[in-house]
DNA sequence: TGTACATCAGTGAACGCGCGTTCACTGATGTAC
DNA sequence: TGTACATCAGTGAACGCGCGTTCACTGATGTAC
């Protein structure tokens, strides 16, 4: 690691840029530490000396987005993966959630990092409502609200409602993992089922069975 | 501000502490950056070398952790008055999440701070199942079980449930204020109460007409 | 009441550190003839 | 095929900075006589 490097040869550049933005961002999830995540440190870890690094990145700002950005589209991927199959739409909205979670324990730093505001808000609100990961969201919500499962109204702020609830029991895991989770999957599980659950009652004078049934599922 | 201090009287030292705690405090939120609260920004701030800083906190954790135990302190007592009324549990349980919400969107930086894990594990572990705010809140969860609204059953784990569910939309809308909410505090009430009508739902064949009463309620 | 003195709150200068970044350089790579 | 040369990826040394912390000090405060 820390021995000498071999030389690239002339067009080879993309290659060590790649290294470079891997290097972060197996030191942010190693060190759990953004502070930690210096010019030095990646550097060091590539093998490769700290100027040689302004070679592929203006500054350290361009770089932390960069890798900001690799993990925003690793998590859309991972979460474009979950929501596919014919199942109803309650339970892949349930599915989508659980995912989330899942992907934001495996990758806690970066999570953390992906969550991070860096851009200016209106471009950051663009990026974040234009998302995959979001859209999808809305368009689960909005197909549960189809079928009647919840009573029409608007899915966006329902989305956003969503995403805080998922969120939250991710974000609580991941900062005290020490509480008593005992499993933290059936926690996450089934604080999501009882919020989506909840909302499939807004706007009802009688719940209807199905949803009763739904929360008391498998 | 930054002129030279009037020497303080020999038994006053708890003075410049507690102003040394406070400027820390006035730091942490109006920069909103851990960083940038540095022992020689707080002693410009207090009006006091940097060194002097040193007669009154062994280091710079301490002062830190001082600044948390405040700040504990204080949302436990903005909690604790707002739990004491006589209306029904469950709705004392959400005017319960809303304050709580409203204490972290208003101290945003406090109360990342006070979400921290500074501790070693099992102190924090105890510190917070310990802590005020969390013992009224599983003190409400059992009064929903008692009277029948939920089904009985383990009010610790759908306290910490409850409770990620509330960090959720206050940490999101601390982070991310510029996403669509419209009404904030309209946001965070109908997630709140969804999460609790759909617990109430947990364990049952047919819905408690009252509970879907209160979920479509003022 | 007046004076000498001990205490100790607060100070200015300095330490070593790691940081992001710049700069003139080196020397392997690829190319032109 | 062989040689001179331009390119440019990567380097070592150095910059200025702000940090936490230490240290010998100063001088107002409070006390003992």
């Amino acid at each position: 690691m820390t021995s000498r490097r071999q030389r690239s040869a002339r067009g080879s550049g993309p290659d060590l840029r790649a290294e470079i933005l891997s290097s972060a961002r197996e030191l942010l999830a190693d060190t759990g530490d953004v502070a930690a995540v210096s010019i030095r440190a990646i550097g060091q870890a590539v093998g490769v000396s700290a100027p040689s690094i302004y070679r592929h990145f203006a500054d350290k700002d361009v770089l932390i987005e960069a890798v900001c950005e690799q993990v925003f589209t690793d998590m859309d991927h991972a979460l474009a993966d979950a929501v596919g199959d014919e199942r109803p739409p309650l339970d892949r909205l349930l599915s989508y959630g659980m995912e989330y979670v899942r992907f934001a324990r495996a990758h806690p730093e970066h999570y953390r990092i992906a969550m991070m505001q860096i851009h200016a808000e209106a471009q950051a609100l663009d990026q974040t409502l234009a998302n995959g990961a979001f859209v999808r969201l809305t368009a689960l919500i909005q197909e549960c609200m189809d079928t009647g499962l919840m009573v029409a109204g608007d899915p966006l702020a329902q989305s956003l409602e969503a995403w805080a609830c998922a969120h939250g029991i991710a974000s609580l895991q991941i900062s005290k993992p020490w509480l008593p989770w005992q499993d933290q999957d059936v926690a996450a599980r089934r604080l999501l089922r009882s919020a989506l659950a909840g909302y499939c009652l807004i706007g009802r004078d009688v719940a209807p069975p199905e949803v009763i049934a739904w929360v008391n599922g498998d």
